[in-house]
RNA sequence: GUGGGUAUGGCGUAGUUGGUUAACGCGUCAGUUUGUGGCACUGAAGACCGUGGGUUCGAAUCCCACUAUCCACCCCA
């Protein structure tokens, strides 16, 4: 069996036996962004090329080498969104919601994508659940935005993961820090290994987080950011540190936080995993105050983060960490002979109509004994076999699979709700057997 | 973009001095007497051994290329 072609590279189907984990993770980060004040925005797939060199940078690998980038049929630039923060800021400008009152607070599950290699957690197309908070400079709102990740995180039953917070100072105090980065490093050029040759140009911060040993010695020596940021830059940074303190979250203060995307400014912070290989960062965000203005609204200092749901789904994995199940059968009404059969459709199609209830019947004309088997392998928590019998006594037996105890029920007036009504207290009566069992167990 | 590992039925694997019908577990399907699951047993279906070349009388097994995948660098969520 050839196959006619597969999945493109970097890109990966998410099967029935997983599509669960994603509903669970999604429904857990947006219920705790709801609580915190956010609502959900939906943006394009695609945006103007334009938008991102605006909004990520020219010079960043992300718009430089990264991007899904092509010509519509109409001869426009598109590119498919590499992250989620430029099309939130211009939908929002664009609609005018920025106007209103503030601050304004959104998030989104969205796709992304971006032409890199493919590795343990870094995927060509992958999904990010982000937060976007508009219109505050007040350092409480910075810490309040971490708080709704560590929430998420923390329901999710993630505890190993480390927080690391920096501040990369405004525009003003930062280019002041690159330049007496620069200035430290090219003095040792010779000694830095190529890629950090690379960085001196380009982005001296990253210098500071190479793996290379020399490289390493001479960055312990250079000059700290938190030297160089000015003093509301400072203050802000204080208050971000107090805020988070008065919230009860732990952080780490790593100077050598640096975000590969042009917009953030002051606060910027990630959340690390170590247990899903080199790509480690699970949630990373920060301000941009300058980027509204930027998109063509008014000044408006603003932040956020996004978080990467592979890398979160697979830190969860690793961790043991449950997802919610989703709900198995509850009822499965087998049947022999045609007459019954359609009587069997009829019950089930009434079953999930008029009480909600998630019933099967037997679509591929098997034996009774193999629509049982089915009926264990698909986790009924009850069945019945409808037959001649049953449908010229009316009288249908109906079995708890978990115990095996039948119960024959009268199939006349009121049939369906008395079904219910049994499945109910049947299902009530397993829960309090199982409590009684771990109350044993445990004495 | 740069390195290294891997590539056998749906899944997980075995299979090296290269030699008849490629093995095992799980899964799937059917059956173990007549209308009822989970266990056990029996049987069946299902793989041209990633693709394309090459070496050889003969290759899943050796060589080359390509592709995919994994890991690391880079970058980042």
């Amino acid at each position: 069996m050839a196959l006619l072609t597969s999945a493109p590279r970097g890109t990966q189907d998410v099967l029935p036996a997983d599509s669960y984990k994603w509903q669970y993770v999604e429904k857990v980060a947006s219920e705790e962004a709801k609580i915190f004040g956010y609502r959900e925005l939906r943006t394009p797939t695609f945006e103007h090329t334009e938008l991102f060199h605006r909004a990520v940078g020219d010079t960043t690998d992300v718009v430089q080498k990264e991007m899904y980038t092509f010509k519509d049929k109409g001869d426009r630039s598109i590119t498919l969104k590499p992250e989620g923060t430029a099309g939130a800021v211009r939908s929002l400008v664009e609609n005018g919601l920025l106007n209103d009152t503030l601050p304004v607070k959104v998030f989104y599950i969205t796709p992304c994508f971006r032409y890199e290699k493919p590795q343990a957690g870094r995927l060509r197309e992958f999904h990010q659940f982000g937060v976007e908070a508009f219109g505050s400079a007040n350092p409480v709102i910075d810490a309040e935005t971490i708080q709704v990740a560590h929430s998420i995180l923390t329901r999710l039953g993630i505890r190993n993961l480390s927080l690391e917070i920096n501040s990369i100072g405004c525009p003003t105090c930062r280019a002041k820090y690159h330049q007496a980065l620069y200035d430290y490093f090219a003095q040792r050029k010779d000694q830095l290994c190529d890629t950090c040759k690379g960085r001196l140009q380009k982005n001296p911060m990253r210098i500071l987080d190479c793996k290379n040993e020399t490289c390493k010695e001479i960055a312990a020596a250079a000059p700290k950011v938190l030297d160089y940021i000015c003093d509301d830059c400072r203050a802000h940074f204080e208050g971000v540190k107090k805020a988070l303190d008065a919230a009860g979250i732990a952080y780490a203060v790593n100077p050598t936080i640096v975000r590969g995307l042009d917009y953030y400014t002051r606060t910027v912070f990630e959340f690390l995993s170590n247990d899903i290989g080199s790509q480690s960062a699970v949630c990373a965000g920060g301000r941009y105050d300058g980027l509204v203005e930027e998109m063509g609204g008014k000044p408006l200092p603003a932040l956020g983060f996004g978080m990467g749901l592979e890398r979160l789904i697979l830190v969860m994995e690793r961790n043991g960490c449950e997802f919610e199940q989703p709900a198995p059968c509850d009822i499965y009404i087998g049947s022999m002979g045609e007459k019954a059969s359609s009587e069997a459709f009829r019950l089930v199609s009434r079953l999930r109509r008029d009480f909600g209830i998630y019933a099967e019947c037997d679509l591929m004309g098997r034996s009774v004994k193999a629509q049982m088997k089915y009926a264990n392998k698909i986790g009924a928590r009850f069945s019945a076999i409808l037959g001649e019998n049953e449908l010229e006594q009316q009288k249908l037996v109906v079995k708890n699979m978990a115990s095996g105890e039948s119960r024959e029920l009268d199939m006349g007036e009121g049939f369906l709700e008395k079904l219910a009504d049994h499945m109910a207290y049947e299902q009530l009566y397993n829960a309090c057997e199982d409590v009684e069992k771990l109350f044993h167990s445990q004495q």
